[in-house]
DNA sequence: TCTGGGGTCCTAGGACCC
DNA sequence: TCTGGGGTCCTAGGACCC
């Protein structure tokens, strides 16, 4: 008998795409006239009778300008014109008023970015089925098994998503290619905008160890504030290290971790699917309230928290079972309190009732800045049905008993 | 008026069970 | 004086990511 031919595996190639200035750039198609302008995107949702969902030919000199903003919130992003001024994502509104008054002002619009985040989707699925989500504006793809994956280093297969998806959308990304997950993320940044990069294991010297620690996808500011005490900056510092002395200094699980990491080694697959873990709203009052003189409030912002994530978790066919809360007081700091109940629910009154329980076991001297609400342990709600539908069968004897 | 909102995963201690 | 060991669930906090 002959041993059955099978051919050796295709070498792994996995992308990662990275739409361009994403949100601002959705903006700008909608928005032509704002081309070249510092333009800031933040500081809460369109609202339907704002001016601008009104008119979208409207002259430059009518959008709402930064320094007339009035509220707390973040900086979402900002276009490259705006970034000139020192204005960048994550900042207060606050203080990027201050630094560039003159820049236009567009409230966030979720809905629209959301909607052509599908779009650029669906384009890249259409040419290569395994693709991870990970979020609006980013996806892994696997290239591997894909025709066409291989050539150039996936070079070719990459160009022709980055058409495909620009065609459809008006819309530019960036592109990296690589081995594994971790090295495809750092290669779509090394050539943007609009740009491809191809990185092979053999790169790692020459294209990775320069690179700070900080760009590793895992490795936030904690981390590299601690690397950095360690006298490591570079991932190839990082790679230079005994992994037994890594682990020392940052624990089993994580010190170990980063030592594949900075010797480009990751065998994650690409997750084409996946069920949601929790899901939580929460919001940030215009001003810091008080759990006892501003009650009123402050249980209505309650209420309206639970409803939406009723709603939420109704609407997308969902059931969860651990109910928590979580504030922000004044000072930034941060508790959370949960309790699993009996039985799995999407209903907003026993949210209302279970989250309130969960209040009443947390420090409220301090004023609030923020309050949250989250249901976790989710399970989908047909198939929860469905189970308790099969326990009460016929070949069930303790159901014939009963 | 510095500092949003929505997620995932990990750790660690205690309860509880066998 | 000696007092297991493993597994799972629950809870709180924290790091990190988009």
């Amino acid at each position: 008998m002959l041993a059955p031919v099978t051919p050796p595996p295709l070498p792994r190639r996995i992308a990662h795409l990275d739409m361009d200035a994403f949100y601002a750039s959705v903006e700008l198609l909608r928005y032509p006239q704002l081309k070249g302008l510092p333009v800031v995107i933040g500081g809460g949702r369109r609202s339907a009778d704002s001016v601008l969902a009104q008119r979208e030919n409207l002259p430059v000199a009518e959008f709402p300008l930064l320094g007339d903003y009035k509220g707390r919130g973040v900086i979402t992003t900002a276009t490259y014109p705006a970034r000139a001024f020192g204005v960048g994502s994550a900042m207060g509104m606050m203080k990027a008023a201050k630094l560039c008054p003159q820049a236009i002002l567009l409230p966030v619009d979720f809905d629209e970015y959301r909607r052509f985040s599908r779009m650029f989707k669906a384009t890249i699925l259409e040419i290569a089925p395994q693709m991870e989500d990970r979020g609006v504006d980013e996806v892994y793809i696997d290239f591997t098994e894909v025709p066409g994956g291989q050539r150039e280093g996936g070079r070719v297969l990459a160009r022709l998503i980055q058409r495909a998806i620009f065609e459809r959308t008006g819309l530019t990304c960036s592109i990296g290619v690589a081995p594994n997950k971790l090295l495809a993320k750092m290669a779509s940044e090394f050539d943007k905008p609009n740009g491809i990069s191809i990185v092979h294991e053999a790169d790692l010297a020459a294209r990775i160890w320069p690179l700070a620690a900080r760009k590793i996808n895992g490795i936030g500011p904690k981390a590299e504030a601690r690397l950095a005490a360690l006298g490591i900056a570079t991932i190839g510092e990082l790679a230079a290290r005994e992994r037994a002395w890594l682990v020392e200094h940052f624990g089993r699980a994580y010190g170990a971790w980063m030592h594949e990491a900075a010797w480009g080694r990751d065998s994650r697959p690409v997750v084409t699917e996946s069920e949601p873990v929790s899901m939580s709203r929460e919001t940030t009052f215009d001003r810091d309230l008080h759990a006892v003189r501003d009650r009123a409030e402050l249980s209505a912002i309650f209420t309206q928290l639970c409803e939406k994530l009723a709603e939420d978790l109704q609407r997308k066919g969902y059931v969860g079972k651990t109910i928590g809360i979580k504030l922000r007081y004044d000072d930034f700091k941060i508790a959370t309190r949960d309790q699993t109940i009996a039985a799995h629910t999407a209903d907003a009154r026993l949210i209302r009732q279970t989250a309130g329980q969960c209040l009443k076991r947390v420090p409220l001297e301090r004023r609030l800045r923020l309050l949250g609400v989250r249901v976790g342990a989710l399970r989908k709600a047909a198939e929860l049905a469905a189970e308790s539908q099969a326990q009460a069968a016929p070949d069930d004897p303790n159901g014939q008993l009963f």
